[in-house]
DNA sequence: GTCCAGGCGGAAG
DNA sequence: CTTCCGCATGGA
């Protein structure tokens, strides 16, 4: 087991993993496990560091994954001066927040299942998804499911995903299924431009332009990309004083004030006005 | 019972 | 191009 130990100002594992870039997470210990694709690791704060533990040849990847090669001090100041109080506000709350890098494949499938959709409910639903047809795997000698590859959804059919909650997304997931197993390969689009790649996915059954940008953002870290859901469109709203009813406008007139730091920004604000609405205060 | 959740596809205007 | 409606499901 290897155990890799930053320094906590920029990582809070909690925030890191409730902010809702990703769904598939549990309460272990002291902190979480955190599954992505086929791997785990156990992860935690203690004192003014955080601590990633995970088998010894999935070091590197877990460095990756949990984005500890980006100093966000930059990005973070930039959130707090920007001059908007909400998104000084919600910065503060997310400071501790990592983007992590995500699997495209992974995080299409989860971010498709999420439209219309509440975070318990897509996290049920992407667990059962993996404990029926995700490889079985052990983390310290504890058994875990990974995410199902595509070659093991072929198996599955609409009945399948509709038993595990997917209501009418399951028709979207079995038509990617198809489409994966047909040849299409999603680490191809890795280096086109964000509107290429944004204009590729929405090609997708079952893509629009929210599951888009989120898909840009966290599979792809197309940072220039704002994903508009009901909740950012509240901010919008009420903290922004903005007008714009469609939320393709909204999310182009938020790329155009917060540039290359979008993506970040948007979490921070999904994560602060989700928090004050769930818990009635800030922490 | 109604409303809502990290919206989208399809029809209609 | 835009707006409107139906959609599955469970919790509040």
């Amino acid at each position: 087991m290897k155990k890799i130990v930053t320094s906590s100002e920029f990582f809070n594992v909690k925030d890191t993993l409730e902010c809702g870039q990703v769904f598939r997470f549990v309460p272990y210990k002291q902190g979480f496990k955190v599954f992505c694709l086929d791997r785990c690791a156990y992860c935690y704060n203690v004192n003014d560091t955080a601590v990633i533990e995970c088998n010894d040849n999935d070091e590197s990847f877990f460095v990756n994954y949990f984005d500890l090669e980006k100093d966000y001090s930059d990005m973070y100041r930039s959130a707090i001066s920007y001059g908007s109080e909400v998104l000084t506000l919600s910065a503060k709350l997310g400071k501790g927040i990592r983007i992590l890098n995500q699997s495209p494949y992974e995080t299409l499938v989860s971010f498709m299942v999420s439209q219309n959709n509440n975070i318990p409910r897509i996290k049920a639903s992407i667990e059962k998804l993996c404990n029926a047809f995700g490889e079985e795997k052990f983390f310290n000698g504890e058994r875990y499911y990974a995410f199902p590859t595509v070659q093991a959804l072929k198996k599955a059919d609409v009945d399948f995903y509709k038993s595990i909650g997917l209501g009418y997304r399951a028709e979207y997931v079995y038509a990617l299924v198809n489409k994966l197993c047909s040849g299409y390969n999603l680490d191809e689009l890795k280096n086109l431009s964000t509107d290429a790649l944004k204009k590729e996915l929405l090609k997708i059954y079952g893509v629009g332009p929210k599951v888009a940008d989120c898909v840009s953002f966290f599979g792809y870290k197309k940072t220039d990309s704002f994903p508009v859901d009901t909740w950012i469109e509240k901010v919008y709203r009420e903290n922004f004083g903005g007008t714009l009813l469609s939320r393709e406008k909204i999310a182009n007139y938020f790329v155009g004030l917060f540039k290359e730091y979008s993506g970040y920004f948007q979490q921070y604000l999904f994560y602060y006005k989700r928090s004050i609405e769930k818990n009635g205060q800030i922490k």
